[in-house]
DNA sequence: CCGGTTTAGAAAACCGGTTTAGCCGCACAG
DNA sequence: CTGTGCGGCTAAACCGGTTTTCTAAACCGG
């Protein structure tokens, strides 16, 4: 048996088929223009050799990679844990396989996106968490690549997908507004100390993820306005946007001598830590305290009580980033799309009207 | 504002600079065979232009990809949505990215692996849910790259990381035993039927994940044995990996008129099902039936009863994996090297002996 | 039997870089 | 004054394919 053969080359099956390297490229990709007889006789020995066309070379004349890229400014390893992109994979992945292209994830390499964006061999990439003040953004079009943004609409000019944060957040705090509740507490999502160390090359997510905040604040706000009520600044807290995160700001809030009846939070991970913590503190959730959360993630219906939060189509949003990329990848004259999907509030059972005034839910699944 | 533009080439920024091509490379790369004024005048050039070395010519002639590959024959959309997965993706991240590579995913493409991997421009391969008897272990090694398996050993000359599947098995099985439980329900994973159709090309996954299966049914039938007790096949019923799988399992046993008062299942997620289904009959866990998960996935812990288990370490998995490829990668002579983890059984609470019988735990986080 | 069109395949250019071999001019040793 | 070594850079080969251009033989009607 072979041993390390390396991988044998095109001219390895012209010489052994006696034939140019022409013959043997036409065999794979035009076979049409030699004769059926030579064809046979070349992709047999084709695959005694056991070849196959090198991807890069191939890559490299083709000018085309069949490859999508989906940029982040948060490390791999995040992506992975965190649910709100397993979501958002999962529609990127069935978006991309239907359309028979690979996924490759374009995230900062020893903390630096640029180095990341400069290897990437893609047809074009998806972005997400990132706007027109991040120089990424400018590198990946002085590439050639077709670029599409989701959650920000900020260079006008690129393919974006958004969902109404505005309006979410509003019905979110309508919702216990029209509970009975006054005291509420909003936990915002602060700013993520960017990857790991404030490296050279870039002030990364923070500004694109502050987009998503100041959007889902300002429905929250208009549901207080509408209502004759004001959103106390003071009665605003952000943390991480994790269960721990949640956790940590609600204690805080608390220690401030908050008391709050419900909590807005800006991601159901927030809330479901609200909630841990609230009952550390011997609070009943909804009885004591109603939590409403922001993403719907698939966790959120699972939890005892399930969590009332505002849904985004975050498979969806994911798919359609796809579908638009692969537009402008596929027919590079057409016009870039923007794209604006729903939210909607689910209520489920962390929520009730306040000190059990009113019948109380219960778990109702 | 040039419009269009295509990228600039290495040519452009050696006739601008007027030097030769190689000079422009020098800079980049070994700048010490240019005089330091030369070098910085490239650079400078290559700045003004926006120039950066295409990465798929770059790969081409230094034979190297710095990304990784991981095959996986489950469709991308399941990867992402799958929990084990993210575990698993999470450490091979991290592994990767402390590196400097980054990651390829390597799945079927319109239903074939072997045109996935034929795509795929990677210096190395973690395959899991594949062994021996997969053409495409035979592809990639033909491809003349390092490969590193999980969850097999089988072709004993590649890399691999296993984890002690039996014993993890084994500690289930007795736990169970101990309390006192003798009508005990097993929920085996069945093979998923391939990836939407039968194509040509693959006969995947199911073998390989059979074999995690038959470890698994090992370890508990030697804890019977070791009791004195037999395992009957009868009690042993087959579902898919998930909560609905565990759940439908869980009812068709039932519906055989088997009335087990517990439950071993080989993943998590069959058993939160079967806990789910079990409710619906109206029985109390852990009162009424005892159930043990396999594999200790985030949720175990945060439900309610939380999951008694059996942890593999999961994201230790991933990283390992990854660490035995780049040793093998950087340095092609090394010896493939062999790992195998440790499974440990986590008791929570929602296990306790028959039919209220002794103590019970109650919610024991 | 001849000029023109097909057909089958080869030669060469090309994709966009890196790398090897080598050239040129200058300093320095003999 | 000549040979040698070296710094600084270039020409050309190369990576492994695809694609364009070109050629020789077969075919074809008149």
């Amino acid at each position: 048996m072979e041993r390390r053969a390396s991988r044998p080359r095109i001219a390895d099956v012209a010489r052994v088929a006696g034939v140019s390297k022409t013959a043997v490229s036409f065999a794979f990709n035009s076979p049409e223009r030699l004769s059926l007889e030579t064809a046979d006789r070349i992709r047999e020995v084709a695959e005694s050799l056991g070849y196959r066309p090198h991807p890069v070379a191939r890559m490299l004349t083709q000018r085309r990679t069949m490859a999508l890229g989906v940029l982040t400014p948060q490390a791999l390893s995040v992506i992975f844990s965190n649910p709100f992109f397993a979501l958002f994979n999962e529609g990127i992945a069935r978006a991309a396989e239907e359309h028979g292209y690979e996924l490759h994830f374009i995230s900062p390499i020893h903390g630096s996106l640029v180095t990341a964006i400069g290897r990437a061999t893609v047809d074009g990439v998806v972005a997400i968490g990132v706007s027109a003040e991040h120089p990424e953004v400018g590198q990946v079009r002085g590439a050639g690549l077709p670029l599409v943004l989701v959650d920000s609409e900020d260079p006008p000019e690129l393919g974006s997908v958004v969902v109404d944060d505005e309006g979410g957040a509003r019905a979110a705090a309508a919702h216990l507004i029209e509970l009975g509740h006054r005291d509420i507490l909003v936990l915002a999502v602060e700013a993520p100390q960017a990857v790991g160390d404030a490296s050279a090359d870039a002030p990364l997510g923070p500004r694109a993820e502050a987009a998503v905040t100041v959007r889902r604040l300002r429905g929250y706000e208009q549901a207080f306005e509408s209502a004759g009520l004001a959103l106390d600044p003071a009665w605003v807290v952000a943390g991480r946007a994790s269960i721990d995160g949640g956790a940590a700001a609600f204690q805080r809030a608390w220690a401030m001598d908050l008391r709050p009846t419900a909590v807005l939070a800006m991601g159901d991970a927030m809330a479901l830590g609200a909630i841990r913590a609230a009952r550390d503190l011997g609070l009943r959730v909804p009885n004591d305290l109603s939590v409403v959360g922001f993403d719907d993630i698939d966790l959120a219906s699972h939890v005892d009580p399930a969590l009332t939060t505002v849904h985004q189509p975050i498979r969806q949003k994911g798919f359609e980033a796809v579908r638009l990329l692969l537009a402008e990848v596929e027919q590079p004259a057409s016009p870039v799309q923007h794209l604006r999907l729903e939210t909607r509030l689910i209520v489920r059972g962390s929520t009730a009207p306040p000190h059990g005034r009113g019948e109380v839910p219960g778990t109702q699944q």
